[in-house]
DNA sequence: GCCCATTTGTCCGTATGTATA
DNA sequence: TTATACATACGGACAAATGGG
């Protein structure tokens, strides 16, 4: 599971097969993993090592933790439909602590910039999709 | 500047006082930190505590870390704009480390999804702002 | 090309605090 | 209240990459 040998870091090698359990679905949506500790022994690290592990994934939004109780893989939420109509740029980046607070975010999620008209409007990524629709837009043609 | 007593853990407190200093410019983009060990003696803090600042700052894509040379304020880097005609759905993630590979994204920076088309289109967010036009539009810029 | 000081990265250990159940 | 579990903080040690001379 872990090689020690390998050159590769325990805390990435951590990460890596617990992101693939996790992608996989082998570790559902809202499960809980094994505790730190537990996957420490496991895995023949310290407890340390573990934990950047899991900063890793919390930081890749895969997982979330709370003090006292066993980190969970993220689960997907029920996403709203935004729709913006005609002229608009759309990109996004991570929010400041300040956003992440203000929206109730989860680390590891990124903010939507949507601007369109003269103003700009942000959204967390992981509830939100934006729909661009051209002004009279006929359903036809996307790009490529 | 850092204070023991406040209850904040001085990891954040590292992190928001680099951070105001990095969004009000004062220091520039480009420009290179103190190192750790001196960040780590001005603020009276471990090193240990220093790093876990730094890495705050490095996923909320602030920061660029290489090994052996100081971290620096993570260069703005020219937007490419791609255009879609037609209607399309915008999110973003945060990339798998396979992905960031692929598109050599640096930590902290968020993949932009475009579904257009009945496709998939993957972007750097750092790199690419999605633009919906509203008549005549065409499409400038491919695909990397 | 090579050494050397600097600097960040990895890993371990220990201790303590604090939230959860 | 108690046990579990995650969070914070410090310390030391060594590895690996950078850049200058």
């Amino acid at each position: 599971m872990i090689d020690h040998e390998s050159g590769i870091p325990l805390y990435l090698q951590v990460a890596d097969a617990l992101r693939k359990r996790i992608t996989t679905g082998e570790i559902a949506a809202g499960a809980e993993l094994l505790s730190e500790s537990e996957i420490a022994a496991v895995c023949g690290v310290s407890r340390e090592v573990v934990r950047k592990g899991l900063t890793v994934l919390r930081s890749e939004g895969l997982i979330v933790s709370v003090r006292g109780r066993r980190s969970a893989v993220r689960r997907e939420l029920p996403v709203e439909q935004v729709s913006v109509v005609g002229p608009a740029r759309v990109t996004a980046r991570m929010p400041t602590p300040v956003e992440r607070d203000r929206f109730g975010m989860v680390e590891g999620v990124p903010l939507l910039l949507v601007r369109a008209g003269g103003g700009e409007m942000l959204y967390p990524a992981d509830r939100v999709e934006v729909c661009m629709l051209s002004h009279g837009a006929e359903t036809r043609g996307g790009p490529r």
